[in-house]
DNA sequence: TTGTGACTCGTAGTCCGTA
DNA sequence: ATACGGACTACGAGTCACA
């Protein structure tokens, strides 16, 4: 059923997907989201059960939609 | 486009529609998904920045999938 | 049946560092 | 370039009485 493990430790691997595609450190990324280089690296671990606004900042920098970000999690 | 309006209140317009063409009050929905009642109302109004969590709550209690949930915001 | 203000408490999110 | 920790502040989680 694919959904098992926790939806952090997905949404994370995903993110350090589409980041690592993009050729984007995380110190890089984090900057290009305005957010925290430390706390991008918590989420990329699933550490980290951040919510919608930033999810969203960082489906826009990664330049795909949410459903997109979502897919197959 | 399409994008300019608040994802908050996107993503809770969203949650309604899906919620009231399952025929659920806010009352018996939050009971499905252990939420209070006026957490889900605030968040139906956009007024909940709610953490990935409590949207994957949501969208298993919706019976979708997170990136059906986010389709279109 | 839903909206709203006010509240407590835990954690989301930042900033400093070390390795 | 990334992981991880400590200490901190802002805000999300969760609940209530009342409209």
């Amino acid at each position: 059923m694919a959904n098992k493990e926790d939806i952090l430790i997905r949404f994370g691997r995903r993110v350090r997907e589409l980041r690592a595609e993009r050729g984007y450190s995380q110190e890089a990324f984090a900057h290009e989201c305005e957010l925290d280089r430390t706390y991008v690296g918590g989420i990329e671990r699933g550490e980290r059960n951040l919510a919608l606004r930033n999810i969203e900042r960082i489906a826009e920098t990664l330049g795909v939609t949410l459903a997109e970000l979502m897919k197959g999690l």
